[in-house]
DNA sequence: AGAAAAATGTGATAATTATCACAAAAAGCG
DNA sequence: CGCTTTTTGTGATAATTATCACATTTTTCT
């Protein structure tokens, strides 16, 4: 059992960050409120295994915990807060490729191959995170067929929908991208239709692959037309179907 | 053991079309000279449960082989010839994915999740092909964990290149596209310089999401400019280097 | 609080690519 | 082998989006 405390510092190939507070870690992982679906499938003997063999850590808004090409050693699940995936590109831009939110697995995509990150991941608000040993996590999925299936599956769904997105995206001009976006911060991420967007007007742009001039521009447009209300990054959507209508068809 | 002959109609929910020819099925799947190198790692008990199970069929160029949306009742192996992986698009247009080579499975990413084709796919070449019942499959899968290992990794593989050429693509222009489709067929699917290329200009622009005639000018240009040769269909490319510098850059 | 840095909004202009129109060439088919 | 259909090439023009420049606002940090 690990206790991490204030003003620890924690090395390694991808793990390099600041713990901001004591955590607390007696909870076991079977009785954890924040716990995957995925560990349904998992005996109390397989949980006991990731609770001797994980650490939590506490991680503040604009930490990066993955650089792509470093070499997975963890897998790290999402217990609260908001993370982006990227790209880096060639020339200082990145590419956003998802939001990931609480009750996810980062970086689960390296686990079968190279063992290499593919992607970066970036803290958007405070996160809570546990980390468990990529051998752990491997021998487990050896072990429980069941629990493989189960993790197989959120990994191919995952890709699937990033895929879409990405194929949908390329068919669409850009007012139809903004949308997309608005929508998708609103119906996947926040669940509701007034929310602060944890990105800049950049990353923005950064997700839907223009610049960060066209995309203000088009914010812009929309609060002129009334289909949303914008205070800074307080967003509020008044008129969702005239976003779905310009995401089909703009 | 199922024999097929000249005439006979298969019709499924995603299995339609006209063998052509009689086809010799006496080899055993073990001694099958186009066998997948992931069943390196089954048994010859397991070798024979997919001998048993399988049947397989002739199909010639052209053939719709899956349309996306169906149920997936059968895994898909290509022992010869080319396939275009696409999705259809709302107006007429589609997406070409990618192009599949010979000694791959069709259709591995709905075998976890939905059990749905996210796909179409549609024969470029004349191929010959395996069906393996997807039960058959899951139950391999579920009971030789080398082997489901073996099958995700190469899935994941395949979801990573793919995304990456899209990612990398949307921050091209469209010279950049073309050099990487000419360089695509160059050095992953023909590993020539010299090659007849299986698809249209329409097709062509389809894989990189610019318009036929856009497709059709870079073409032209480069050609002038001594970088391919062009005879209908057929390429030779001439000057890697210069497309490489292409893709990167322009 | 106050200075420095980062993010944003907007106009003017340039670059890129799509669309339309139509002629020419190639491929498929009875 | 002709006829039809599909594919291709190219010019002219329109639409879309990026880029540059700079003023303003907001955030961050001490």
């Amino acid at each position: 059992m690990i206790i991490i405390t204030k003003s620890d510092y924690l090395y390694s190939s991808d793990l390099y960050h600041m713990v901001t507070e004591e955590v607390k870690i007696n909870t076991k992982c079977s009785d954890c409120p924040d716990k995957s679906c995925a560990t349904a499938v998992l005996s109390s003997k397989e949980m006991d295994s990731i609770f001797r063999n994980r650490f939590i850590s506490e991680v503040r808004k604009g930490t990066n915990i993955v650089n792509e090409g470093s070499p997975t050693s963890y897998i790290i699940y999402l217990r609260s807060g908001l993370v982006k995936e990227f790209v880096q590109m060639p020339d200082t831009q990145e590419q956003i490729l998802q939001i990931i939110i609480p009750h996810s697995y980062l970086g689960l995509t390296s686990i079968f191959g190279d063992k290499v990150n593919h992607y970066s991941y970036k803290a958007l608000t405070d996160l809570r995170l546990c980390y468990i040993d990529i051998n752990v996590f491997t021998a487990l999925l050896k072990n429980n067929v069941d629990f493989a299936f189960e993790i197989m599956t959120s990994i191919g769904r995952e890709n699937l929908n990033n895929f879409h997105r990405f194929i949908n995206q390329s068919h669409k001009k850009s007012y139809g991208r903004i949308a997309d976006v608005l929508i998708y911060f609103s119906k996947v991420i926040f669940l509701t239709s007034k929310f602060q967007i944890p990105l800049t007007r950049q990353e923005i742009a950064e997700m839907v692959g223009i610049s960060r001039e066209s995309a203000g521009r088009i914010f812009s447009k929309f609060r002129t037309e009334g289909i949303i209300e914008i205070q800074g990054r307080n967003i509020t959507i008044n008129d969702m179907k005239k976003l779905e209508k310009i995401s089909r068809y703009g």
